[in-house]
Parts: structure tokens; sequence; C-alpha cells
DNA sequence: GACCTTTCTTAAATTTTTCATTAAAGGCTT
DNA sequence: AAGCCTTTAATGAAAAATTTAAGAAAGGTC
């Protein structure tokens, strides 16, 4: 859909193995960052004057920019190259709950234009209500490249719907589906989680690792899944279910129906529900002082604070979580695992037991070399991780 | 360490890319069987002269084979062209828990020769006796090209040391190292389950699906990943440990040292314990006419002739395997289980308790399209399979 | 300022693609 | 059944693109 002079050639073999070229170098400056000619020919596997030539297409067009000669030991200093951020604008609805963020941000991850709409994702009129938003932010805003759609629950890659949050959905048609149709621009799901981890990835913790899993520690339990540098999505979409494993055969009933789940014994609402089920036994807390009804906040703050009763409900939840986590583990045998959502503000009370319950539950070889860590870019992954994933996707797009 | 004219060019640009052209071609033909010279082209996005020279060069140095003309609908009769079987042999260790195979197999999985020795894989002399036979071989034989091992239990990816059977390794180096070392070829670790799959993937049932997951039902439990087509080693290399994932909290001690592992519910020995402790109930079942001591051929047999008994501690482990394989399922997706290992023997009597417990566990969008079937290349697949893990290997090695 | 190191440019050498042509096969028509 | 037409495959020479290799440029060090 959108035309690019230096992709829309002829179908020509030169033209098919230029345009491959084109995207190789452009991948390159956006994933590792500005690189000298030299550089990129020794990645690329291709030779300086060729890159060269193909650098002058790229700047004429506007996606490279010279970034200036960059200090080396010694010889001649190289011209350092850049993708120009500024190119290309990415629009992103970022999918919650309880209120869905609407954000323009350019190649170079800055934020042009952020919005917060509060909006619960079941109600009735939602899908009306946020194509009325986008609307009007696509009329005052210049028209973006592309638009990335990171939301909660089970996305199907094939045809976008999702199969967790109904209102999502149109007749039988993704939001995904109903914007391309009518801005005509690209559109790309992605699962929340995923795009978190895809953050931690590029910009986080996971840089350099490429075997890590990501907890999303929320109302729910999801958790992403980074397989040998790539996103493992599943079949259909859904891979990294790890709130509905069920833990314990005989537990509670989860409102997905089953029984045990990993949900009921870890996840915010449960600290929530063991908080007032304390209160009401009228148990020894701080947090008998909090007059309006307890909220997680109060419980992790309070946590922080010292609060034997509260830390002893963020131990239980952690040690749930490293259980499910450890069957994970024997799975995917990763080299990291960050913890991410609104739960990772217990910092390392809540990493400590994680840690703890690995241990107890793992083999040992799956652990001497496991890290359990807390995200550092917080909600910004999801943000950067959906961009990158919307910029790579064009990439693949304009190969094709 | 092995010479090959084609591959031992000079490292300029040009050859550096043609090599890459060889090993993609070689790839091609390897994987998806014979081709035309206009297939390739296409294939590897390359010109049809080009693809003809590269294939005359093939030719020549023996790696390549023309197949004759093939039918087609209308114009002229392409030649095709395929690998030549014959050109490179591997030889193959497959290590099992009470016997080793040693066997000789081309590229087209022509098996040359086969050697059984029965020896346990917990043997004191394990590495001496092997390493003699491995000797005695090798001076029959014509020397390999490279050598593959598959075995059982976990395999570090960077050491090649096997966690499980210590009696695999020596002074801290690995068999394959050993191996390496002594006869100056190439030698690959692979899991035995790993190897299934691949296996699978290549020539069974997984041959059009990329994502799939494969059970070694046998004394352990093995799970096999195949992610996106390619198999899940992990970070370590040690994923897809299923056997020992909690499954009851409060259940019987594994010899892991854990409690509650798949393993102690789910497994051949279970079969063979719950057997045995029926008959010493007394229980009504076709299994006491048995005189010797019982074993799970046995109790196979009497469930397929319909021994009430006995099919109820198939069912039974069925039932426990898809509650863990359920756990698998919702982290990865997958659209078709393969059922491997001695107890695929048990056939429909497995297959449909496992999937009537995956129905039960599972969420109902992971079910819509699954397949739970069993293995229908047996034991060549673990054959077939290290091969095609070795000739890949083997690319990558030439190209870099 | 001579010398070393690395980057970058230029023109010749080489490789690869393109395109026109020939080859081969099968079906249809008369 | 011979001849014509359509379709696809393969070849070879001209054209285009890419690499190579040599040297210029730029910076640093002794």
């Amino acid at each position: 859909m959108p035309t690019d002079p230096l992709f829309d050639s002829q179908q020509s073999l030169v033209d098919q193995k230029k345009k491959l070229s084109y995207t190789k170098i452009l991948n390159h400056l956006f994933n590792q960052g500005s690189s000298s000619i030299a550089k990129l020919a020794k990645e690329i596997h291709t030779s300086v004057p060729s890159i060269t030539a193909m650098l002058v297409d790229l700047q004429q067009n506007g996606w490279v920019i010279e970034k200036g000669a960059a200090k080396t030991k010694s010889g001649r200093r190289p011209v350092f190259y850049d993708i120009n951020g500024a190119k290309k604008n990415i629009f992103i609805l970022d999918v919650n709950l309880y209120q869905t963020n609407f954000i323009f941000v350019n190649l170079r991850n800055e934020i042009i234009t952020k919005t917060t709409f509060d909006i619960d994702l079941e109600d009735e009129h939602y899908l009306k209500e946020i194509s009325k938003e986008v609307d009007q932010l696509l009329k005052v805003n210049d028209l973006p490249w592309a638009i990335g759609i990171s939301a909660p629950g089970l996305v199907e890659t094939s045809s976008g719907l999702n199969h967790s949050h109904l209102k999502l959905n149109k007749d039988g048609k993704s939001l995904a589906d109903v914007l391309e149709k009518k801005y005509s621009i690209p559109v790309f799901n992605i699962n929340d989680t995923r795009a978190s981890l895809l953050g931690e990835h590029h910009y986080g913790l996971a840089k350099s690792k490429k075997n890590v899993l990501l907890v999303n520690l929320d109302w729910g339990v999801g958790l992403g899944i980074l397989h040998n540098g790539t996103i493992v999505e599943g079949a259909s979409g859904f891979a990294g279910e790890l709130g509905h494993v069920q833990i314990y055969p005989d537990g509670e009933l989860c409102n997905c129906g089953k029984i045990g789940c990993l949900e009921t014994v870890a996840s915010a609402s449960t600290i929530v529900k063991k908080a007032k089920r304390g209160l009401n036994n009228n148990q020894a807390t701080a947090l008998s002082n909090v007059d309006s009804e307890i909220t997680l906040s109060e419980v992790i703050a309070a946590a922080i604070n010292g609060d034997e009763f509260s830390i002893d409900i963020i131990y239980e939840v952690g040690r749930e979580l490293g259980k499910g986590l450890s069957m994970a583990v024997h799975l995917f045998n990763p080299e990291t695992i960050i913890i991410d959502g609104i739960l990772k503000n217990a910092g390392d009370l809540i990493v400590s037991t994680v840690k703890q319950s690995i241990n107890k539950y793992c083999l040992s070889p799956f652990k001497t070399n496991l890290d359990v860590v807390i995200s550092p870019l917080g909600d910004d992954a999801k943000v950067f991780g959906t961009k990158s994933f919307v910029f790579n996707k064009m990439m693949e797009y304009y190969v094709n």
C-alpha cells in the first residue's frame, strides 16, 4: 500500500536482489544502530563500492542520514550512517484492560504524541469509541506509515481476531481489518506480552540474549517466549498461555472453567483477594489503616514498607509463579527470565521468591545459568517492541 | 576438516557467494527432493544460466546427478537433478539405554550397514567398549564424511557433555570430542527425541508442518519441540524436559529427587509397576497366565487383545500424559502432536486417551486445529533425523 | 615529515543477468 | 497423421551490474 520509489521497482531479478540488500541495510541500521560502509559490507556480504552506491540511493530517498566521522584507534575515520528516524511514523494502539493509548512514534523511538483514553475493553461501545478517536488523531497528525495494535489475550495470527476480548472484533472481522480497509494503511497485530519481550530484546535486558522468557504478571499471567532470537507465536498465534496451566489438580475454580489454573494462585487479583480475606479475619497488618477498599498498589506499598502480612502475600504469589515458571523453564531452557506487569513494582520481594521457587522445582542443569530480573524499560518496552514488530513486518512487505 | 574442491576456494566475496549458492542448491535438493533448473532458479533467486553453470560444477564434483526428464502437462520437459546419495556416508551412533546401534547411512537414507551392540548405558566400561567397536567399524568401512551421535538425556550444546548419562563423558570431555580428535572427522550431538522429530519433519508426519510436538514415551518422557520449522534447543541445549514437570504437588517421589513429576505417573515404568501391583492384589486379568515376570510388551499386547485390566492401566497413563502435554500445548500452541517411543505400540488406546485428556485440560482455541497421531516412521525417524541434522551442520560448516 | 593504518574512490576485470533464440513436447486442426 | 500452435526449458551473446585491486584520502604516531 505505501509507495516508496526505492522499493516500487519492476520485478527483475536484479531489482529483487537490490530490494533485499536495501532492506538488509535498513534492518541492520534499525536493529544494530549506526554503522560504517566497511562494517556494513562485511555484515551484508557485499563489496564496499556496492554498499556505497546503495547508501547514496537510501540517502537520496531520505531513509538514511550521515552521522559524521567516528573516532577510531588508527587509520582514516569512517563516516557513520544511521536510519533516519523521522522518515516514517508508526501509529500504535496500546490496548489495555481499562485504558487504550494512542501513540505516534518514529523509527528512532521518539514519541511524537501520546493520547490516553480511558475505556474498558469489555465496554459495549469499545470499537465505536476507539474508531472515533483514531479518526480524529489521523486527521490531526501526518498519515502514519503503518499501524500496530498491541492487545492482551489470544490474538489469532491469520485473522487478527481476538479470542479473549470479543469487543475488539466486529462482525467476524478484526479491528486491524477494519482500520486497514478504512485508511489503506497496513495494520499489524501483536500480543502485548510479546511486544514487551521484543522491546526488551531490542533495547533492554534481553539485548544480546537469544532464549528468554518474559512473564507479564498482571491481572492475568502471560508469557512471552524468545527462542533463538525469534518470538514464539505457535500454529495459530496463541503460544505462551501460562496462566491457564494447571498447578493444583484440586485447586480453585478459575473463571476459564478449569480447576487450579496458575492464575487462580498467582496474579494481581490473587493478591487483592488475599489481602481482603486477611483483613476480614482481622489479621495484624498496616493495611487496616486504609479506609477505602484495598487496592493492589496499597498492598505492594505496604510490603515494601515492611508490613509482614503484605510481604507474605507477595511471597506466596512469587512461590506459585515460580512453580509455574519452572515448567516453562524445563520446556524452554532460557538464559533469562524477565518479570514484567504491575507486580514488577514489588521488586526484589517478588524476584527473590521466584528465584527460590525455581531453584526448588527445576533440575539443576536448568538453573545454573539462569537469571531472574525485573524489566528495566517498563511500559516503554511494549511501545518500542510493537514499533520494531511493525518495522520488520513492513520490511518483509517491501521485499515480497 | 573434510576437504572438497568445490568448497575449498579462496575467500573472495565472489567465492563466498558462490559457496552460499552451492549450499543453497544442495540444501534444496536434500530437503525438498529433486528439482529442475527453472525451479531452482526461482527458489534460490538466481538466473537460469547461473544455476546451469553451478549444476555443471556440482555434477563434476559428484554432488549432484541428473535424473532425466520429468513429465509435465505441457511444454518442454525439464531435466531433473538430485543430490547424489552415494557422495557421502554419515556414521551414526544411535545410543539407547540398553543397546547402542552403529549405522552407516548415505545422503538418500540408504542404510549401508547396521550393527547392534548390547550394552547398558550405565555400564562402567561403556566408553571403552564403544570405542573399540567404532575403531573396528571405521577400519572396515569407508571413512565417513561426518559422525552423528543421538543420545537420550540432557546433552549440553556447547560442550557436548551428557548431564544425564555420565558414562558417556570421559575426564570432562564428551564422546563427540574424543571421536573428533581421534579420527579428525566432524562429530555432532543431538538429543534422541529431537532427532526423531527432525526425522518426522523431513520424511514423516510433520513434513509440511511448522509447529509440532513429539513426545517420546519410553522409560522416561522426552519432548521434542518444532517451532516455526526449527528445533528448540534452549540456551544450553536442555529444552523439552517434560518428564520432570510437576503434575501432582503431593504425588510420588521421583528418582530425580522431586515430587509428583510426570514421569512418576506416565511412562513405561509406571505401566509395569501398576501391572505388577495389580497382579499382587489378584486382580482379574489375562496377565495372570504369564509365568515369568511381567514385561511392558506383555501388558500392551494384553491391552490390544482386550484385557480390561491392562487397558485401564494404559488409559490412566494416557490421561496423565495428556495432562502434562496440555501444559506444553498452552505454551507452544502446536498444530500436531506425534506420539513416539515404546508406548506408541499401544496405538489408538493411547492416542484417544491423550486426545480426551487434552480436550479436558486445554482452552478451546488451542484444540480446534490440533491433531494427535502415532509416529509412522518408527525407529527410522531417529536415524534419518540425525542424518539430516549432520547434513545441515556440515553445510553450515562449509559456508563458514 | 616519514610511515603506518584504515577508509573510501575509481577504473578495469569479472561475473551475472537479460533477452532473443532455439529446443522440445503435447494438443489441436484439418 | 502431418502441420500448426501453445507452452515451457535451455542456450548463448550482448548488456548490465558487481567485484577486484590499486591508489588516493584522512588521521595518528614516532
